[in-house]
RNA sequence: CGCGGAGUAGAGCAGUUGGUAGCUCGUCGGGCUCAUAACCCGGAGGUCGUAGGUUCGAGUCCUGCCUCCGCAACCA
């Protein structure tokens, strides 16, 4: 008996690079809320997928040598990939969308034509401003004194035919939808997204490029490709069937429930997809959900920082359902949150280890030390004793509900150790080791074990969401008990009988600090030091000797205001005139270790604004990346060489 | 003044509509022995970033300021 369907997605991924502990927090997420759903009775459709498309997987491919598809394709099928990560972390999707699939192909250039010929997406002309030399378009923000930004030489009015989506159509009907209901959750997002985006006003968006090709082509205009938007947002409903004949569920599950969204794409889900959805009179989802992101050591993760973390090293390390339940019971859902080893780690000890795993083992062990396989019929409560656990336990499910329908997991999972902490307690409160000893109290000892598996039994039960494999086997270990939905919320459906089964430890603590030497250890790149790949196109001797190198003293060195990359110098370039560079290294030196330095910079570079002010060439630097770390360091020579000497 | 978020016990965090400051870890003391050196009880530890304001009363509302983080811009 289903009580309705429930469709619920993840963003889909951009496979450039292998997926981190990021991507895992939402797709766990995501399938915690489906399993839920479907615990509940839902006829639960979850979708995941990936971005196949666009410039960066092009480029990437070419670094490696293969084509687009090939690249995507060891990334997402490959082994330790998408579809391997998942599968370990026991992701339970329904169907798996990428965008290079022939059937979603289609139906974006179906859907792209439709909004053409509804007058939503019309050929307009790019207008910008073309630099021949450089081959490149610009806007007129982009220009440097209304010149190139590249080469600083003059441009010229062009046009460049491209396709627009009327976004400011739609304008108004995005504002109201952000505004006034409760379709973009946490409410925090909307403010950002009124403010950042909406207020300043929508413009029309270019929704085709013509400068790559790795993307749907616009089947009526050969040389036009389709761009991210309606490529990837259109997922969510081609997945379903939309505009395609590989699948008959759009009008079974569209509107979707709802998209969880990681907050840098809440800006996508929010107002470009329902305006798009708007254009073709389709319903709208019913909620975007933006999550936070993990943070390490309070900044965001990356791959320059290095501190990428590895799902896979965790999951095989301390158990998929371990990784599972901390990601979740960790973190507030809708805000950042502060990842590290050491939580994980204490998490586990604490929750699953002391509290939760404790308490079946000791349970357990007892009802089988006691009275052996099962427990006998003969009971006897004591509503003074029991009173207390018997109604938290009871009432659990009901809590438990109302935070999983506010998204608010730690929450929900936060009433669940309640309850496990109750119970440990109860069993302090009445020793069942001293009933144990009198004879005529083990009817009383019989009930106590009863009230204590069984509250085992509701608490396991409302963790399987997040948690499948420890409740299943929970459930085996009190003699295949019944987790269903409606059972979690009654006290008492155990068989007065039961049978225990016991095992080894569900979680056996973790040694913090042998545990994290050995992660450590393992995040250790196999070689410390990467260097840039070299260049496959030559330069022609001419050209090279174009460039000007010349030594420069640092006569004074300063942190350009508002900027946490630029530094100021300026030089003695020998002509008795300063010279002045802004150079991207703030992050590398201190201005004041710099003065008095014997420098290199290329000086006939044409001089460019940053951040208002004028630069005057480039300091050359050596870099190189070492334990993922990116390094930079000037190239400095011996203070004998005088200022304005030549290098050649 | 580009946009947004955050500053609460040693650490990590909760604190809905303003009414005696909580949780987890750590720490100190006690209890228990069924259990994974686990479990239970108790203590210590906070002028809730700062300065004002509204109020009978503010962590909770308003204003200024300081610090941190993210986005944006910029990294010739």
């Amino acid at each position: 008996m289903s009580k309705g369907n429930y469709y619920i997605t993840t963003p889909i991924y951009y496979p450039s690079a292998k997926l981190h502990i990021g991507h895992t927090y939402c797709t766990v997420a995501t399938d915690a809320m489906a399993r839920y759903k479907r615990l509940q009775g839902y006829n639960v459709k979850f979708l995941t997928g990936t971005d196949e498309h666009g410039q960066k997987i092009e480029d990437k491919a070419k670094e490696a040598g293969v084509t687009p598809q090939e690249f995507v394709d060891n990334i997402v099928t490959g082994e330790g990939g998408v579809l391997d990560l998942w599968k370990l972390m026991n992701i339970s999707y329904d169907r798996f969308i990428r965008t290079t699939d022939d059937y979603h192909v289609a139906a974006i250039q179906k859907i792209f034509k439709k909004m053409y010929e509804k007058g939503d997406i019309y050929k307009g002309k790019y207008t910008g401003k073309y630099c021949k030399p450089c081959e490149s378009f610009w806007t007129e923000s982009q220009l440097v004194d209304g010149k190139c930004p590249d080469c600083g030489r003059e441009v010229q009015d062009a046009q460049e035919e491209a396709y627009f989506f009327r976004l400011s159509k739609y304008a108004d009907r995005i504002c109201d939808l952000l505004e006034n209901t409760d379709f973009l959750e946490p409410r925090s997002r909307v403010h950002e997204m009124v403010n950042n985006f909406i207020k300043p006003g929508l413009e029309d968006l270019c929704v085709s490029r013509t400068s790559f090709t790795w993307g749907v082509p616009v089947d009526f205009d050969p040389g036009h490709v389709v761009y991210v938007w309606i490529d990837a947002l259109f997922n969510y409903m081609t997945a379903l069937g939309f505009e395609n004949d590989k699948y008959q569920d759009v009008s079974d599950f569209w509107p979707a429930d709802v998209h969880f969204v990681g907050k840098e794409i809440v800006r996508f889900h929010s107002i470009i997809w329902p305006a798009m959805l708007m254009s073709l009179d389709l319903p709208l989802p019913k909620k975007v959900y933006g999550h936070g992101w993990l943070l390490l050591d309070g900044g965001k993760m990356s791959k320059s920082k290095g501190n990428v973390v590895d799902p896979y090293i965790l999951a095989e390390r301390f158990g998929v359902d371990a990784l599972r339940f901390f990601l979740l019971r960790s973190f507030p859902f809708g805000s950042d949150g502060n990842f590290s080893n050491e939580l994980l780690i204490s998490t586990i000890n604490t929750d699953l280890a002391n509290d939760l795993g404790n308490l079946v083992s000791r349970t357990v062990a007892m009802a089988q030390k006691y009275f052996g396989e099962k427990l006998p019929e003969n009971q006897e409560a004591d509503d003074g004793m029991d009173s207390e656990l018997l109604e938290m336990a009871t009432g659990l499910r009901a809590k438990y509900q109302e935070q999983m329908d506010a998204y608010a997991f730690q929450n929900a999972l936060a009433e669940v150790f309640k309850v496990i902490s109750r119970a440990n307690k109860y069993i302090d409160e009445n020793a069942p080791w001293v009933l144990a000893k009198d004879e005529t109290k083990h009817p009383r000892l019989a009930k106590v074990l009863y009230n204590l598996l069984e509250t085992v039994r509701i608490c396991a039960g409302l963790l399987t969401p997040f948690m499948p494999a420890t409740s299943a086997e929970i459930a085996s270990r009190l003699g295949g008990a019944d987790m269903s939905w409606d059972s979690l919320g009654v006290f008492g459906v155990l068989r007065a009988d039961v049978a225990t089964v016991n095992g080894p430890a569900l979680f056996p603590r973790i040694d913090m600090e042998k545990e994290l030497a050995a992660l450590e250890e393992l995040s250790k790149p196999v070689s410390d030091i990467q260097i840039e790949p070299y260049a496959e196109e030559a330069v022609d001797f001419d050209t090279f000797c174009k460039s000007d190198f010349r030594a420069v003293k640092v006569k004074d060195c300063q942190n350009v205001k508002k900027s946490d990359k630029l530094l100021q110098f300026t030089l003695d370039d020998g002509t008795g005139t300063d010279r002045q560079i802004l150079s991207g290294i703030a992050k590398f030196y201190k201005p004041e270790d710099l003065i008095g330095k014997t420098l290199v910079a290329i000086t006939n570079l044409p001089p460019r604004k940053l951040m208002g002010r004028e630069s005057c060439g480039m300091l050359l630097s050596a870099v190189h990346t070492e334990k993922g770390e990116e390094k930079l360091n000037l190239i400095m020579l011996d203070d004998a060489i005088p200022a304005g000497a030549k290098l050649c």
